[in-house]
RNA sequence: GCCCCCGUAGCUCAAUGGAUAGAGCAGUGCUCUUCUAAGGCAUUGAUGAGGGUUCGAUUCCUUCCGGGGGCACCA
């Protein structure tokens, strides 16, 4: 990565210059204003303090320390005290090179080598059709996952799904009182439908009726205590969600979940931490029967681990879950890609897992993201019957999409999954373009807009950049090697002749900015992971495509007459092709060769 | 009542304590005999209010104002 060589560069000539002064962490961004270089650091601002100096000073003696270097142009000392680092052309032409030549390995890293990151999303609930407040656990946490294994990390998926608990107490009771009616009725045709009918029936019903509530959450606890009855309707209900499940994550393109560990799984598991709770004394057994585990003195509240009608609660399930995990998989970090209003829950639930001395706990991290609400305010929800559903999305995403290309592109040969890749890029690319944290509106001609900074923009750069390397291949008079079209066919004409070049190219602005984007993947994707939110690879791929376009615009390529500057735009185009396409599938978006 | 988060352009969003606060949409004006106009170019426009910390604050602290969320023996 050049930026770490850059600080590598600092360190040392810091380290020549003020043998004395401690090592500090040293600073490297990108400047917003081109002026300013291809990189900067504050170094001296920083060391200013430290060295009783004027900043301004320690910056020069550092820009003449660092001027040696033929990796740099320029390095200067700028105003209150900036170093400012201009790439070489040659440096850069390099970095291209390497990029060629082994195109894969681009933002490919080991550096999480021996790690098992597990990453939890996409918990959805029996009964309850996934709809647009769902998806952004999936996306992210998928995003995340593509993101850790690309770096060598042991990326672990889980759903988790919400197959237990009080819910079921409402569900076992809709069914037994639909019961004549429904068993009789044929439910095979949408059973999933009847399921949620059943679940939203009984939830209101609930709601008029206290005393109901109190019968449903019996039926839960029937059905935890082993009632046959209780635990064959419970089966089947899983069945039928799951496969529910199963279709959702396959229409959103997720990577393959590694686990499904529902919360019945830990059903057995959860006996032996009560009693060792309440022996330690970090639980307490309180008059009503509930086991408690009271947290008030550090402003957590009172978290409980068991009702006082005996059955277990998500937060004693999810300390089973820490416990599983960390054995199962001895894991680096657990992390949880869940809505930032259970923030309170997970709190609770890794002062209690520590306070349990379970291993684990403090590498168990809550990934919170803004939830997402409606223009008109309020967060969407399936009793409020705000609920979207997914399906919906899905296929108005797509509905748009194939009206764009039927409009641009009629000819195009594959329009159908065309429009898949577009309409749900467009969708997935709405939500990762904001940071994790913040809240998203829900706004129809906002998520799924193909212009301006959305994933059809990204998706449609790579496919014009690619329709001119289709081009400059089957005009080449190598193409029969390259008949099959494939990337490696592809770089390797390139790299034959771009690294038969000995005179060094003169870039252009353009040329030169963009080819100093595009070695900033691997950074990107750095810097994403440190901060777990994907936004800041989206925000680098769109920036890497405004300046992809700029150069597309600017620079005619198949009609360049001087056959070496041509071939160098083509290895640019290609490079910067791939690292779109690549960028993409990180963030769990597919990039058409045509659209 | 207690706890958490958020107030940036008309709208939706960016900005590890850094330089002239970036984009997109919407608006206005250009741009397709030229590698895909889902594009490109130009242009208008913003840090809720007051204190503090420091070389430097959208960012950290504090008060106020405004908005949202949580404090379920739901998940």
């Amino acid at each position: 990565m050049v930026r770490s060589e850059i600080q590598k560069k600092i360190q040392d000539a810091v380290a020549a210059l003020y043998p004395d002064t401690a090592v500090l962490p040293v600073e490297v961004s990108v400047p917003e204003q081109r002026e300013h270089g291809n990189y900067s650091s504050n170094v001296a601002l920083l060391l200013s303090h430290a060295l009783k100096k004027n900043p301004m000073e320690i910056a020069q003696q550092l820009s003449e320390k660092l001027s040696d270097s033929t990796m740099f142009t320029k390095v200067e000392a700028v105003k209150p005290g900036f170093l400012n680092f201009f790439i070489a052309d040659q440096k850069l032409f390099e970095l291209l090179q390497s990029v060629i030549e082994n195109p894969e390995m681009f933002g490919q890293s080991t550096i999480g080598k021996g790690k098992t990151v597990m990453v939890e999303y996409f918990q959805l609930n029996i009964a309850k059709r996934p709809h647009i407040g769902h998806i952004r656990s999936a996306i992210i946490g998928d995003a995340l996952k593509r993101m850790f294994l690309s770096q060598g990390y042991h990326a672990i998926s889980d759903t988790h799904v919400g197959d237990w608990g009080t819910q079921f107490g409402i569900l076992l009771l809709g069914y037994k009182g639909a019961g004549a009616d429904l068993h009789t009725k044929e439910i095979t045709e949408d059973p999933f439908g009847e399921l949620e009918e059943i679940y939203l029936a009984e939830n209101a019903k609930i709601k008029e009726d206290p005393l109901r509530r109190e019968r449903a959450k019996q039926e839960f606890v029937k059905l935890e205590q082993g009632d046959p009855e209780n635990r064959k309707i419970w089966v089947w209900m899983v069945e039928i969600s799951m496969q529910k499940l199963f279709e959702a994550a396959n229409r959103l393109g997720l990577l393959p979940f590694d686990e499904h560990r529902g919360e019945s799984f830990y059903e057995d598991k959860m006996q032996l931490i009560v009693e060792s709770a309440l022996q330690r004394g970090v639980a307490k057994k309180i008059d009503d029967g509930a086991v408690i585990v009271d947290l008030t003195n550090e402003g957590l509240d009172e978290a409980v681990l068991i009702k006082s009608d005996g059955a277990s609660t998500y937060l004693l399930r999810d300390l089973a879950t820490i416990q599983y995990r960390k054995k199962e998989w001895n894991f680096w970090k657990n992390l949880y890609v869940v809505d930032v209003r259970q923030s309170h829950h997970f709190k609770q639930l890794f002062r209690v897992a520590e306070m349990l001395g379970f291993d684990g706990a403090g590498e168990s991290q809550h990934v919170e993201y803004g939830f997402m609400k409606l223009p008109e305010g309020g967060a969407i929800s399936t009793r409020g019957g705000t609920g979207i559903s997914l399906e919906k999305v899905l296929n108005e995403a797509e509905e748009r999409a194939a009206a764009v290309i039927a409009q641009k592109n009629p000819a195009l040969a594959n329009a159908k999954e065309v429009s898949h890749m577009v309409g749900l890029g467009a969708l997935k690319y709405f939500d990762l373009s904001h940071h994790r944290k913040s809240d998203i509106t829900f706004e129809w001609d906002r998520v799924l807009s193909f212009e301006g900074n959305t994933g059809p923009y990204l998706q449609y750069t790579h496919a014009r950049l690619k329709s001119i390397l289709r081009k400059a291949i089957s005009h080449h008079p190598e193409s029969a090697a390259a008949e099959e079209g494939s990337l490696m066919s592809q770089h390797e004409i390139l790299l034959r002749q771009l690294t038969d070049q000995n005179d060094t190219i003169v870039l252009d602005p353009i040329q030169r900015n963009l080819l100093a984007t595009l070695i900033r993947f691997p950074e990107a994707i750095e810097d994403g992971l440190a901060v777990w939110s994907p936004h800041v690879l989206a925000g680098y791929l769109y920036e890497l495509a405004v300046r992809g376009n700029e150069f597309y615009h600017t620079t005619p390529i198949l009609t360049e007459a001087d056959e070496e500057k041509k071939q160098f735009f083509l290895a640019l185009v290609f490079a910067v092709s791939t690292v779109l396409k690549k960028g993409l599938y990180l963030l769990g978006i597919d990039a058409p060769e045509e659209m």
